[in-house]
RNA sequence: GGUGGCGUGGCCGAGAGGCGAGGCAACGGCCUGCAAAGCCGUCUACACGGGUUCAAAUCCCGUCGCCACCUCCA
């Protein structure tokens, strides 16, 4: 089985094959502490959280994700002094706010999460060994600025494709300072506009780091100069993963061996931004959304394709979901030692066909399909009520369980709250309706059907559907009616 | 100007020369006292125009439409 990844470098479909035997680095970039986290940086968090679950369970690695925090940069200068704050205050309160909505959704930490402040040193000599090797410069004006000379690395534009002559010349720095318009700043010198916190003091001058060069010694310093992935959203192909790229390699390191790049979430057709002001936010969504059900919505998407967010959206997730929760609950039922299989699932192997999805450059929608399947074999199988197949149910229970726990969508994972496990709460709510529920029992045994119905409708008025099974009657909360 | 992506059934969304992905919705049937859930079935689609081929949603050429990046960006 070997795992196939699309390289935004190559364009076309590689064999991943690890530096290391049996590790991966991941480098993921992009969690900006400017303002409050959307789903679209959730859909980027949530593609590369698949892609290590499977890399770990499907492939045995052990993997290494560095998640970035550019935690100083124009933006958070600029906003913290809209807001009156300060800057270092206002990036860690974003931080701690994507934190919590990763964590909601189910995000798996990351192994480490570098913050850009904390590396100034390592970000220097990067830059040292630049200026040594004749691809920075010191700006000619005495701002302190250092820039990377982009006509010194013959190979600047091979990560997009573009060549130099065809781009449109930078804008972020006094172009007095600059040989070339398109040289980027590796070192931005303080202004006098600017808080004396956001600065730190080198050789070059008081300044702060570029945009682009945190991710370059971040990567180089908790995964080596050459490693495995390098992954973020399509946007930040040019400049930002260009740049890294080219400072990192002029710098003689090898740098990231796969790019991968995933797309956008789209509302009416646009680019979901914070400048263009059209985003949804995870606190917002989930006050009437399961996290799980929006962990699904963005998920179910290949990686590489647009998702265009629209308002049944959320409903048909949540309908997908309660499928898949709907059999486990079903079929955990009938089985006797429930508890030992939710267990045995962790190290359980999953179906060929769901790996071989996964294998075809993280294949999500195919893998589901594979989920699905599986779901309808096992409903099949619970048709039979009492004469049922244990063996067989227990097998599909075990793959079932596997593939979510995979996807990040498996119900009974403990981060979706009480859902599958049975709180005290639960458990007291469970005795009140179990008693109206022996009542309707009793009396459709009367065949006294208008008391049995009242007893339905009146639990249904409350949230609580109710299902009638060969084993008896079973009840669930209304996932349209309260929070899905 | 340069670079890249997209257009698939009522909706979402895979696939990439031949074999009906899957989900949601709708409709019919089974089950049910009636429902709910589930199962079985129905709706057989690939922007448009050419071309290549025994065979094209898939390859080629052209056209139309939409979107993204080109130093703020998941």
């Amino acid at each position: 089985m070997t795992l196939r990844l699309y390289d935004t470098a190559t364009r076309e479909l590689r064999d991943f094959e690890p530096l290391e035997p049996g590790r991966a680095g991941i480098y993921i970039c992009g969690l900006t502490t400017q303002g409050s986290p959307h789903i679209g940086h959730i859909r980027f968090a949530v593609a590369f959280d698949i892609l290590r679950r499977w890399l770990v369970r499907g492939h045995r690695l052990d993997v290494t994700l560095i998640r970035n925090v550019t935690d100083i940069d124009d933006k958070i200068l600029r906003k913290s002094a809209e807001n009156d704050r300060p800057w270092w205050a206002w990036s860690y309160l974003h931080e701690r706010a994507t934190t919590q909505a990763l964590e909601t959704l189910g995000v798996l930490a990351p192994t480490y999460e570098p913050r850009a402040t904390g590396h100034i040193t390592e970000m220097v000599e990067l830059i040292d060994a630049l200026v040594e090797r004749g691809h920075a410069y010191p700006a000619a004006d005495d701002s302190s600025d250092v820039y990377f000379d982009v006509r010194s690395w013959a190979d600047y534009g091979e990560l997009t494709h573009q060549k130099i002559e065809d781009m449109e010349p930078a804008a972020d720095a006094d172009p007095r300072g600059k040989r070339d318009p398109r040289d980027f700043a590796l070192w931005k010198g303080a202004k006098p506009t600017e808080p004396a916190t956001a600065s730190w003091p080198t050789s070059y001058g008081r300044g702060r780091p570029g945009w682009h060069l945190e991710c370059s010694a971040m990567a180089r310093k908790y995964l080596g100069d050459t490693f495995d992935i390098h992954g973020g959203g399509v946007d930040l192909r040019f400049p930002h993963h260009e740049n890294e790229q080219a400072q990192s390699r002029a710098a003689g390191l090898g740098f990231a061996r796969y790019w991968l790049h995933n797309a956008w979430v789209t509302l009416s057709g646009e680019k979901m931004s914070k400048s263009l002001g059209n985003t949804l936010t995870v606190a917002e969504l989930t006050k009437t959304t399961r996290p799980l059900v929006l962990r699904y919505y963005l998920g179910a998407a290949h990686y590489r394709s647009t998702i265009e967010y629209g308002d049944h959206s959320l409903d048909e997730a949540a309908s997908a979901v309660e499928r898949i929760e709907g059999f486990l609950q079903r079929a955990l039922d009938l089985v006797d030692d429930s508890g030992a299989v939710i267990q045995e699932a962790a190290t359980v192997a999953v179906p060929t066909a769901f790996a071989a999805a996964l294998d075809d450059d993280v294949n999500v929608p195919e893998a589901l399909a594979v989920l699905f399947g599986a779901v309808r074999e096992g409903n099949r199988t619970l048709e039979q009520g009492e004469g049922a197949d244990r063996g067989a149910l227990r097998h599909t229970i075990l793959q079932v369980l596997a593939m979510t726990d995979i996807l990040g969508i498996n119900p009974l994972d403990p981060v979706w709250g009480s859902a599958g496990t049975t709180g005290s709460a639960e458990q007291v709510l469970d005795a009140l309706v179990q008693d109206r529920l022996d009542a309707r029992a009793a009396a459709r045994a009367d065949r006294d059907f208008a008391t049995a119905d009242a007893i339905r409708d009146e639990l249904t008025a409350r949230g609580i559907v109710i299902e009638d099974t060969p084993a008896g009657a079973r009840w669930v909360l209304d996932r349209q009616q309260g929070p899905r």
